[in-house]
RNA sequence: GGGGCUGUAGCUCAGCCGGAUAGAGCGACGGUUUCCUAAACCGUAGGUCGUGGGUUCGAGUCCCGCCAGCCCCGCCA
C-alpha cells in the first residue's frame, strides 16, 4: 500500500497547510513540512492508518487536539481526491485521524498486484544506483566453518537478496581469513610432517588441515624453533617465494572445496574476496594515514587514536595499522578494503553503501575503522558503512553452542541433522495417515524442510540478541517456523491442483467475508515490509510478515469455502490464494527458502 | 576501570518515527474433521515491560542513575 500510504500523506500535506497556514509557513522557513505522522493503525478496528499529528500541533496551537484533529479533518473532506481514496476520516480518542481506504481502491491494488511480478515492490533505478557491498560469512582458510559463519552466511544471503530484489547491484563478498601469521605456522608444520601436501592437489582434506593447524599452533606456543621457522615463512609467503605461494594457494583451494559444498547445501551465492586481495593497497594506508596527520607512532606501532573512545587507564583507543615489526594487521585490511570499495572503478567497486554482517563482538573494531576512514575522508558524503552485527549462538543450555564432547559444531554435521529429523518426522507422519511416497518425494522434502527450518529460525529472530540454537523448535510443525509457512503454500497448492485457477482477467472481483478483507490487506503490506527491511536491515521483520499471512491465509482456509463457493465468490477467492501463493514464494525466495508444492 | 549489547507471560521471542486496551508461538487447560492436506482452526488462563528517577498531553520505546547477564578493550581476526 506504499502508493495509497503515499498519496494520503500528501493529501494530509495539504490540508495542515491549509489548515494551519502560519504553522506549515514557520516550517517552511526552517526547511522542513509538517509531518502528518501517518502510521498504520495499531489495530484494525481503527481503520488502515492513523495520523497522530494532531496531538502533537495542539500544544503549539493553545488548542485541544481533538479541534485541530477536526480542522485537518474538514479541509481532507474539501478534497476530491483525498473523498475518491478513502472513507470520511474519523477522530478517535485523544486526537487521532483514523482513516480507512475505500475497499474499491483495495481491490483495484489486489488487481494490478495478480499482474505484476513484483507484486507492488518498486525497483530502483539500476543504472543511477551504485553497488551495495554486502561482506558476510567470511570463514578462515584451514579451519571449519562453524555456527557464527551460519549466521552471517544466512542473514548476509537474505539482505543481499533483498537489495537485489529492490534492483540494487549487489556485490556479495567472501572476505575469508586467507592471509597472515597462521599461514606460516601451517606451512612450518606440513613441511615437517606432510610436504606432499604442500605440492600435490587433493592430498588431504579440511578435516586434516584443521589438525594440522591445531598441532602447528600447539608448536609455535612451546618451541622456539618452530616460532622462528614460521616467522621466516611467513616472510617468503609475503614477498612471494614461488614455493610457499605455491602451498598457500594449494591449502586455500583445499578450504575453498569445503566451503562450496556448505554453499551449495544452502543455496548461497559469494565471490570469494579474501584478505590477500588487498595485500598491495596495505602500504598506501599507512603512507595516506601519515600524510593526513592521523598517524602517530606509539612503543614502535603506527597508531591512529580514536576520537571519545577511551580504553583502559583511560587513554584514548588506538587502531594499530602497523605493528612494532613493520607487519600490517587487519585493521589495515579493512580500511584498504573500506578504500578499495568506495573507490571509483577500475581501481575500485564505486560502492555507496557498505554492509558487514557480523558478530556483534566485532561491533568495536568496526566502530574504530569506520571512524578512521571517515577522518580519513575515505568515505565518499552520502555514502553509507554499517555494521550489521548478530548475536552468539547458543545451545538449548544457554551457553555457547558446543557439541556433547565439548567440540565446535561442524555446519555440514548440523545441517544433516536438521534434515535427518525433518526426514523421521515426515516418516511418521505418512505411516500415522497411511500415505505412501516415493523415496525421492521423501528426500527432497526432507531436505527442503530441514535446511528451511534452519534458514528460518535463524532469520525470524532480531539479529542483535543471541540466538537459541533448538531442532525442536525450528522444526516444529507450529508456530512461527518453516514448516508451517511451507504448509500454507502447500495448501494452496492443493487448491489449484484442484482445479483452481482463477481468472484475473475479470473485472469483478468481491470480497465478503472479514477473513477475505484482512487477508487483502495483509497481501497489500508487501511493500512497506521491502523497503523496510531494505533500509533497517533486519530480514526479521519479513519473517513476521510472511507468519502473519500464513496465519491469516490458514483462517481464511479453514473458515470462508473457495472450491464450493459460487461462480463469483470462488474466483475471487481464488484469486487471493493465487497472490498468497506467489507472495509466499517471493517473500521466502528472498529469505533464501525455497517452496514445495506437496510436503 | 572504560565501552558495546541484552533484560517484556512458566519457556522462546515480536513490539516500526514515542501514540489508543503491551502481542505472538510453545507449554497448560477446553473445543472443532460427512468439507480444498487437522503440519490446521476456535476458545481460556497467564505481565510491576530488571529497577529508581527524569522529559512529554502520552514512555516497553527517549535521557540519567543503579542491578544482573553476555561480549570487547595495542601490535590475533
Amino acid at each position: 500500500m506504499l502508493n495509497l500510504s503515499n498519496s494520503l500523506k500528501k493529501h494530509l500535506e495539504k490540508a495542515l497547510i491549509k489548515a494551519f497556514p502560519e504553522i506549515a509557513k514557520a516550517a517552511q522557513m526552517a526547511g522542513l513540512s509538517i509531518d502528518p505522522e501517518l502510521v498504520p493503525t495499531s489495530r484494525p478496528e481503527f481503520g488502515d492508518f492513523q495520523a497522530n499529528i494532531a496531538l502533537k500541533l495542539a500544544k503549539s496551537l493553545k488548542t485541544a487536539p481533538r479541534s485541530v484533529a477536526q480542522a485537518i479533518v474538514e479541509e481532507l473532506q474539501n478534497d476530491d481526491d483525498f473523498i475518491r481514496l478513502c472513507e470520511p476520516p474519523e477522530i478517535a480518542g485523544p486526537g487521532f485521524i483514523n482513516l480507512t481506504i475505500k475497499t474499491i481502491n483495495l481491490v483495484e491494488e489486489i488487481k494490478s498486484r495478480l499482474h505484476d511480478p513484483r507484486l507492488g515492490v518498486p525497483s530502483v533505478n539500476k543504472a543511477k544506483s551504485a553497488p551495495i557491498v554486502v561482506d558476510f560469512s567470511s570463514p578462515n582458510i584451514a579451519k571449519e566453518m562453524h555456527v557464527g559463519h551460519l549466521r552471517s552466511t544466512i542473514i548476509g544471503d537474505s539482505i543481499a537478496r533483498i537489495l537485489e530484489f529492490r534492483g540494487h547491484p549487489v556485490l556479495r563478498i567472501n572476505h575469508v581469513g586467507d592471509w597472515g601469521t597462521q599461514f606460516g605456522m601451517l606451512i612450518t608444520q606440513l613441511k615437517s610432517v606432510a610436504p606432499k601436501a604442500l605440492t600435490t592437489p587433493e592430498v588431504i582434506d579440511l578435516g586434516d588441515l584443521v589438525t594440522f593447524y591445531r598441532q602447528a599452533k600447539e608448536r609455535f606456543d612451546q618451541e622456539p624453533a618452530f616460532q622462528a621457522t614460521s616467522r621466516e615463512e611467513v616472510v617468503k609467503l609475503q614477498r612471494g617465494d614461488p614455493l610457499s605461494i605455491k602451498a598457500w594457494e594449494l591449502l586455500c583451494e583445499q578450504s575453498r572445496k569445503e566451503f562450496q559444498k556448505i554453499y551449495s547445501r544452502l543455496d548461497v551465492h559469494i565471490t570469494e574476496r579474501g584478505e590477500s586481495f588487498y595485500n598491495s593497497y596495505l602500504e598506501q594506508v599507512v603512507i595516506d594515514l601519515e600524510n593526513s596527520g592521523l598517524l602517530v607512532i606509539d612503543e614502535g606501532a603506527k597508531c591512529v587514536f580514536l576520537e571519545g573512545i577511551t580504553g583502559k587507564n583511560g587513554r584514548l583507543l588506538p587502531v594499530i595499522v602497523q605493528k612494532s615489526d613493520g607487519g600490517f594487521n587487519y585493521a589495515t585490511t579493512d580500511l584498504a578494503a573500506i578504500r578499495y570499495r568506495f573507490n571509483a572503478a577500475p581501481k575500485g567497486d564505486g560502492a555507496c553503501r557498505l554492509i558487514y554482517v557480523t558478530d556483534a563482538g566485532q561491533a568495536n573494531h568496526f566502530t574504530g575503522i569506520f571512524q578512521v576512514a571517515k577522518r580519513a575522508k575515505w568515505v565518499p558524503h552520502n555514502a553509507r558503512v554499517e555494521h550489521v552485527p548478530f548475536g552468539l549462538v547458543q545451545g538449548e543450555d544457554g551457553k555457547k553452542l558446543k557439541t556433547r564432547s565439548g567440540e565446535t559444531v561442524r555446519l555440514r554435521d548440523l545441517l544433516d541433522e536438521a534434515i535427518k529429523r525433518a526426514e523421521s518426522d515426515l516418516r511418521r507422519r505418512l505411516n500415522e495417515e497411511g500415505r505412501t511416497e516415493e523415496e525421492r518425494f521423501i528426500k527432497n522434502v526432507s531436505t527442503t524442510v530441514g535446511i528451511a527450518a534452519v534458514k528460518y529460525a535463524d532469520l525470524s529472530q532480531n539479529r542483535v540478541t543471541n540466538y537459541q540454537f533448538s531442532f525442536d523448535r525450528m522444526l516444529a510443525l507450529q508456530g512461527n517456523t518453516a514448516p508451517y509457512l511451507l504448509y500454507a503454500f502447500v495448501r494452496i497448492a492443493g487448491i489449484v491442483r484442484k482445479g483452481g485457477t482463477p481468472d484475473i482477467h475479470t473485472d469483478t472481483f468481491s470480497f465478503e467475508t472479514s477473513q477475505e478483507w484482512s487477508l487483502v490487506r495483509q497481501l497489500l503490506k508487501l511493500d512497506e515490509v521491502i523497503t523496510e527491511v531494505e533500509e533497517e536491515l533486519l530480514p526479521n521483520r519479513l519473517c513476521t510478515y510472511l507468519f502473519e499471512l500464513s496465519q491469516i491465509f490458514n483462517r481464511f482456509y479453514d473458515q470462508v469455502p473457495i472450491l464450493k463457493a459460487n461462480n463469483q465468490a470462488k474466483n475471487s477467492r481464488l484469486a487471493l490464494c493465487l497472490l498468497t501463493s506467489n507472495t509466499l514464494k517471493l517473500g521466502l525466495r528472498l529469505l533464501g527458502i525455497s517452496t514445495l508444492e506437496r510436503m
